[in-house]
DNA sequence: CGGATATTTACAAGTATTAGACGAAGTATT
DNA sequence: AATACTTCGTCTAATACTTGTAAATATCCG
């Protein structure tokens, strides 16, 4: 049970208020008076703390019919910088955002499969953001926090990786490692997590208060959002929706269990999918998951994959939409990207199929709408968070 | 997003003391502190709140070795009475508790199929009350509130019950319908949430912060816990577990989709899993499901049903536990109750089988230890939770 | 009967929300 | 140009809650 403090509430407050100006893009006062359940006096309040932080401006004024312009408030860009890391098996890929959320530049280093020590990774991500800062000309001073994405499980809070499977890493102290030789404010946590919140701040989550983040990529996941934060469960394991089972007994699982989601519905499970259907079928590219994936998105002849996965996908999805009941449900990562268009209309008919109609009546199925790679973002994210925490220190009204 | 203001906290640390008081059946208020994370300041003052509404009473001390013994709080049965009813196609069962949640009395009353209409259902619970009450020779004064689970889908803070499948019900205003006749504070919901609540005050879940309830009898659902208090999802409709698909474009199931969790482990799924496995087995029992469940329960021919229901299930809960990763994950319901201790072992294994080992290694699986009927009685609980909200006026610490 | 010890109460300090009064900053009207 | 009106934002007072600390209380032990 967590313990319950006025200050708690006020974070939640802050967190609420400032989500809406992001998610929005700018806001006055009354428009969030408007939305948010909270008094006009609160607001005034949290928003007079936010100033005083200089993460958000009055950016202009605006007329409203006769009387005093509201003043329109936006995210204090120039306050600073943010970096948000994505790190995967074969990839550092390290963003630069202003305090905006804007990107302002990216860049991406390949891992070799021979490099996969803690130390060596967290070498790699280090020079990656050194390397980004440098291209961008920005000075470290001005940075106010590193959010990093690390693949597997991570327990945020004790800065540690618990399990990395392409890795074989067992409770590694990731954030210690880093934070060594990085000397900047630092968040840690996973992909799943990092691009469910970057739907809630700035994706297709902005107005969900109930929302799930199903990432379609070579794994599966669904990050969950309860009450507009981040559920991340008793042990820091929820949302590994990938190894549910979709079909008992049937095809194997990377996991070692039989019949996963992610078997069906993860890039190589659709790979399957597609050699069922079409053994010799010239869209597998000899293999290759993303150029394969590219051709369904593409071909014409795609059809019946993409029907059976639709099937399959939104009979899974719709066991989510039972269970947690959400007002929207995002399609995130690179596979929902490449097929997503083409698997929605026939995904929604899967998923209504499945569902009951008063869960289904309730709930959005979309695309990601994040541009470019949502899981940096996501991080960059945290480390706004965390640098919120940080720099309002309790009872700033005197 | 909800309202949050200080009293929210009270309420919320109000009811986390009080539970804690009902879960252990008595704890001092040093016992409380060690176990939750408020200050014992802070637990005084709830304590005072409920010593004032007579809710709990100082029940006997207790001597600490050497110094001022502690008082050993326990909940204060006579203060009143609460009654649940746990309403279902078939039958009305009351009960009536004092407000320790004791038993005092029970009484079920058949309901044949031709009676379905609203009025006539509202008018057998009422008439159900009326004959407890007697019965038990209590006056009706003394009862601080009525909890009614009726089956289906129900909206508690509209008093509606939006749909019940069984008598085709649809917007159903029960609470009103019932208030005119009973005139006592009433509480609506429906048997997977109260069964749930059930098993958070009086059951399995006593510790737990996040729970998992699952049903298991004719029809399968899943309460789900989260932080302490129940989970409800956008519109009422969270829980539905049961039509989650388990078998892709496997058994037909009564509510027009294939492979749902339902057609395999409730009762009738389980009785078709017994006609494949053996097609003339006596264990069938003519048709007749709760003969059936018992007939296996008992027979040592039994064995491979239940190694097939507990391979199913436990795929069924892995999904569960991936994605939500609990604490505790209650079976409850009359399936369970029967066939409970037979499946528990392979249950365990094969959800381990299909479960990632992180939020495996966190999870207890058991079967409620409630004894009687979990509905009428999660029913009354929150009848307690609508007093106490309803006796405690804010600021009464002068 | 007088410490010693443990439990409980009382109180002050810090933080929150919020209604309502008031000042600020515009437009419309005379 | 002066005045009225409207809307927006600030500020104050009232109220509520948690919590650390000091004081009061209750029992045991010698």
């Amino acid at each position: 049970m967590l313990r319950r403090t006025t200050s708690d509430i006020r974070r939640a407050n802050r967190l609420d208020v400032l989500r809406r100006i992001y998610a929005a893009g700018s806001a006055s006062r009354q428009d969030i008076a408007r939305r948010s359940e909270l008094s006009f006096a609160t607001i005034a309040n949290v928003v007079n703390d936010l100033l005083g932080a200089g993460v958000i401006v009055e950016d202009h004024f605006v007329g409203s019919g006769s009387g005093r312009p509201r003043a329109v408030l936006t995210p204090n860009g120039v306050r600073g910088l943010l970096v948000g890391v994505d790190v995967a098996e074969t990839y550092v890929h390290a963003e630069l955002f202003d305090l905006a959320l804007r990107r302002l530049h990216a860049g991406e280093h390949p891992i070799g499969p021979e490099t996969r020590r803690p130390a060596e990774i967290a070498e790699r991500i280090a020079r990656a953001i050194d390397a980004l800062l440098a291209e961008h000309g920005a000075a470290r001073e001005r940075v106010l926090g590193v959010g990093v994405s690390v693949p597997g499980q991570v327990a945020p809070q004790l800065g540690v990786s618990v399990f990395a499977p392409g890795w074989d890493w067992h409770d590694v102290p990731m954030l210690a490692l880093l934070q060594e030789r990085i000397g900047l404010p630092l968040y840690l946590d996973n992909p799943l997590m990092a691009g469910t919140v970057a739907e809630l701040w700035s994706g297709a989550g902005r107005e969900a208060g109930n929302l799930v983040c199903v990432t379609v990529g070579t794994g599966v996941g669904a990050g969950v959002v309860i009450g507009g934060s981040l559920y991340r469960g008793t042990t820091d394991a929820a949302g590994e929706w990938g190894h549910s089972v979709l079909v008992y007994g049937g095809r194997a699982c990377r996991c070692g269990s039989r019949g996963c989601v992610e078997a069906y519905v993860g890039a190589p499970g659709i790979m399957e999918t597609l050699r069922e259907l079409d053994p010799g079928s010239e869209l597998l590219c000899g293999g290759d998951q993303t150029a394969c994936v590219q051709a369904l998105a593409d071909s014409p002849d795609a059809g019946p994959v993409i029907t059976r996965t639709a099937g399959l996908l939104g009979a899974a999805l719709a066991g989510l939409v039972n269970i947690i009941n959400p007002e929207t449900v995002v399609l995130s990562s690179w596979v929902a990207r490449s097929l997503g268009p083409r698997l929605l209309p026939e995904l929604r008919e899967s998923v209504a199929a499945h569902a009951l109609d008063r869960a289904m009546g309730a709930v959005h199925i979309v695309l990601s709408d994040i541009p470019g790679n949502a899981v940096s973002l996501g991080a960059a994210t945290f480390a706004l968070e965390g640098f919120l925490d940080a720099v309002i220190s309790p009872g700033r009204r005197t």
